[in-house]
Formats: C-alpha cells, sequence, structure tokens
DNA sequence: GTCAATTCACATGAAAGAGACCACGGTCTAGTG
DNA sequence: CTAGACCGTGGTCTCTTTCATGTGAATTGACGA
C-alpha cells in the first residue's frame, strides 16, 4: 500500500498541469482574443433585444475552431446578465450536431420544449403536436423574445431538409405576445447555397464570416490558455510556437491547437518531463489522429467494419488506387464466409462515401471511359497506425 | 484522322420498407367499497 | 366503481432495399480527306 502512496503522491508533484480544465474544448474562456470585431457586430445586431424588440436573424459561418460558438454565447450570457431582472428575453443554446439530442426536427423542438422546462416523451409523438407543444410552452411564458442560438445548423439542414428552418421563421406569425430570433452557426460556407431562397431571405438578414486564426493569433491564445493552464516554465516559446503553426495548418483550428497542447502535457507529463518538449508536440498529434481514427473504426457498426476490412485487405494487396467494384466482390465473398447478410451495392456506395467524409479514406469519383464511373479509393491512414487499426478491426470482427 | 454516338460501371436521388422504439386512447380485469 | 394491465393504432428514427435516373470519357464506327 505503501508504495502505491507513493505513486500517487509523486503524481501530484509531478503533474505540469495546474488547471486542465482550461485546456479542454467544452471550457469557456473568460477573455475572447482577437475576434473584438465579430463579437462587437453580434452584440450590436442583438442589442435591441434588450428593448424587447425584435431583431433581425442572425447567420455565423467559419470553420470549426474559429470562435463561433464562443463568441456568441459570449454575447448571449452578457445579454442574459443584463436582461435578467426584467423579464424580455431568453436565450437558449442548442447544438444541433449532438446524435441522439438534437439531430432531427422532433428532438431540436423536444429539446427546445424539455429547456423552457416543459416535457416531451422521446418519440411517439406526430411532429406537428410537438410544434403544438412548443408554441403552447412559448406563449405561456413572460419573455418578449426568445432568442434561439442554433449550433452547427448545417448537420441539422442537411439531415432534416431545410422546411424546418421554414417553419421556424414561419412561426413569429403564429405568435402574439413572443418573438423568435434565430442565431444559426454554421461550418459549412455553402451552407446557403443549400437552402431554399424563400427561407434564405427571412433566416440570414445578417450574415457574419469568422476568418481562421492565422499562425500569430493562435499563437497569443495558446499562450494565454497556457499561462493559465500550466504551471510556469512548462510551456515554452517554441512549444507555443509549434502548436499553433500545426493548427494554423488545418485552416486556424484553436480547438486542435488546445488539443495539441494538452495532449503534448499529458505525453510530458507520463514520461515524468518537468518541460513540453517539441518532439512532444509531434507524439500528440500522431495520437490525436491514432485515437481519432480508432475510435471512428471501433465504434463503426459490422458492415462498415466489414466494407473497411476489405479496404484494408485490397490496399495490402495491390499498393495502388482501388475501386468500388473491387470493393464490394471482396466485401461479398467476406461476408459469405462470416455468413452475414450481404449489404446492397447501392448501400456500400452510401458507407463509402461515409467513409470519405470521415476522412478514412480518399474517394474520386473518376470516369474510366469504357469502364464506367467508379469511385477511386485511396487510405488515408497512415501507415504507422495502420497495423493497429486492422488488428483492432479483426478483433472486433471477431475474426 | 475526325466526330458523334455508344457504352460501361458505377454515382446519385427518391421513395419506401423493416424493425426498434414509444405515446395515446380504449378496453378488459381484478380489486375495492 | 376504479386503478392498472393490456392492446391496437399510429408516430419517429435508423438502416436498408428498390427503382430510377445521371454521367464522363474510352471506344466504336461512320464518314470524309
Amino acid at each position: 500500500m505503501n508504495s502505491l502512496d507513493k505513486i500517487f503522491d509523486s503524481v501530484k508533484d509531478r503533474s505540469l498541469f495546474k488547471n486542465k480544465q482550461i485546456l479542454q474544448s467544452n471550457y469557456f474562456p473568460g477573455e475572447i482574443l482577437h475576434r473584438e470585431k465579430q463579437i462587437k457586430h453580434i452584440a450590436s445586431i442583438l442589442a435591441p433585444s434588450l428593448l424587447g424588440e425584435k431583431t433581425s436573424n442572425l447567420f455565423i459561418y467559419g470553420k470549426t475552431g474559429t470562435g463561433k460558438t464562443v463568441s456568441v454565447q459570449h454575447v448571449a450570457n452578457e445579454l442574459s446578465k443584463r436582461a435578467k431582472d426584467n423579464k424580455i428575453l431568453r436565450i437558449e443554446y442548442l447544438n444541433c450536431k449532438l446524435k441522439k439530442v438534437a439531430d432531427t426536427e422532433y428532438r431540436i423542438l423536444a429539446e427546445l420544449i424539455r429547456k423552457l422546462g416543459g416535457s416531451v416523451p422521446a418519440t411517439g409523438l406526430p411532429t406537428d403536436q410537438v410544434y403544438l407543444r412548443f408554441l403552447e410552452i412559448l406563449e405561456k411564458s413572460e419573455e418578449k423574445l426568445f432568442i434561439l442560438i442554433l449550433d452547427e445548423i448545417d448537420q441539422a439542414v442537411k439531415k432534416i431538409s431545410d422546411e424546418f428552418l421554414y417553419n421556424l421563421t414561419r412561426l413569429n406569425s403564429e405568435l402574439n405576445d413572443i418573438q423568435i430570433i434565430v442565431v444559426g452557426i454554421s461550418n459549412d460556407l455553402r451552407f446557403l447555397d443549400m437552402i431554399d431562397q424563400r427561407v434564405r431571405s427571412s433566416l440570414s438578414e445578417e450574415e457574419l464570416i469568422f476568418p481562421p486564426y492565422n499562425a500569430l493569433q493562435l499563437q497569443d491564445i495558446l499562450r494565454k490558455r497556457a499561462n493559465e493552464s500550466f504551471k510556469s516554465k512548462v510551456v515554452s516559446e517554441g512549444v507555443i510556437a509549434k502548436c499553433a503553426a500545426f493548427a494554423a495548418r488545418e485552416h486556424g483550428d484553436a480547438r486542435r491547437a488546445l488539443d495539441l497542447l494538452r495532449v503534448a502535457g499529458e505525453i510530458a507529463e507520463r514520461e515524468a518531463n518537468s518541460k513540453i518538449k517539441i518532439d512532444h508536440i509531434d507524439m500528440a498529434n500522431d495520437k490525436i489522429e491514432r485515437e481519432k481514427i480508432l475510435d471512428i473504426i471501433e465504434t463503426a457498426p459490422k458492415q462498415f467494419q466489414l466494407i473497411l476490412f476489405s479496404i484494408f485487405a485490397l490496399i495490402k494487396k495491390n499498393k495502388q488506387s482501388i475501386f468500388t467494384g473491387d470493393i464490394y466482390t471482396y466485401y461479398q465473398s467476406l461476408c459469405k464466409k462470416a455468413k452475414i447478410d450481404v449489404l446492397t451495392q447501392r448501400r456500400v456506395s452510401d458507407i463509402l462515401a461515409d467513409f470519405d467524409m470521415l476522412g478514412l479514406i480518399n474517394a474520386r469519383v473518376i470516369s474510366k471511359g469504357r469502364m464506367g464511373r467508379t469511385r477511386e479509393i485511396r487510405l488515408v491512414i497512415p501507415d504507422n497506425i495502420l497495423d493497429r487499426c486492422q488488428t483492432s478491426l479483426i478483433e472486433s470482427l471477431g475474426f
């Protein structure tokens, strides 16, 4: 027991972190760097709501990790702080990408109702019933304005169709005592092209684009957070610069940069180093990448795993690119051997497209002339973790 | 040699089914007074 | 008489199939030089 105590005690001394939470992605910083302009813009658009006036709907675009969510939430917090006493304003934030929570029309409404203090069954009701309940509960509330922040709204629209947004904007005409203001946040800059003209004009009355952070800005952000989260002298300037450079390469993703720093810190800590070294960042980068991929692979449904396994096998056999047809035939024989139902080619095609989206493979639709059109598929999983992936696949498939 | 038609092997879309989950309202049953 | 069990109907949601339509360039074959 004593020896264990020692280990436990030594962890405390050895820790490089002062407060690791600050580097976690759900941490909400008190001060947001390099977004003053955008924050002011958002605030100025939403400011009239404090007087109970219906403001324009607002749409915000920007890649992941450009501070959209944080900025909007910051403004929302300040607004509700101001409006706390007089019941004019109610602000709710909802991330439409959360699986099983808010990724369908029904669930978004249900979640909103829940936030407003009502209750709805998880399933079973017709959607229009849920709309009615939503209206009812809105009418009942004392506030005059309801600011609805829909994060990752592109995900929702992709899944549900833009009718949902149309309904949402139309609700205002059915509401007497309360008006809804929609603030949409989207990662996809082409989002507006996806939605109907009618919706577009009524929904995105104001638009705002968040540019990616550049390397210098990322450095500022990292430096600030590092100061708060690490003990002193753990993080050197070089480390920060490297983290920033890494993330800047990936379209200026601040979240990514912070993850990198945190994981590098964890690695350094485990190695009993008192400082983070440049190497640790490379290791962290590998680790993040590896865990992301392994996580996808391990949690994927069986059929997905089978198809992925087929891809692995074929890639190994002939190093060059492979095509949908090859994969399908291999997959078929695999299924027969394992006595598993065979999916149609149509479905497999979709699954391959999913893999492309997830970044496991790189699929390009090419035409081989008389040999038809197909996807040319290349694996983007780095060689050094390919074996790990394969063994974990074999394991979970029970081969 | 040139040019348009053809043809391949899928991609891509739309719709609809299967099966799991669930709410709601009506009916039946057993327990209670 | 009534609370609770039970059942049928009709929802949502995910994964999948079925049917239909689309598509880019190698190939073909007719044509003219």
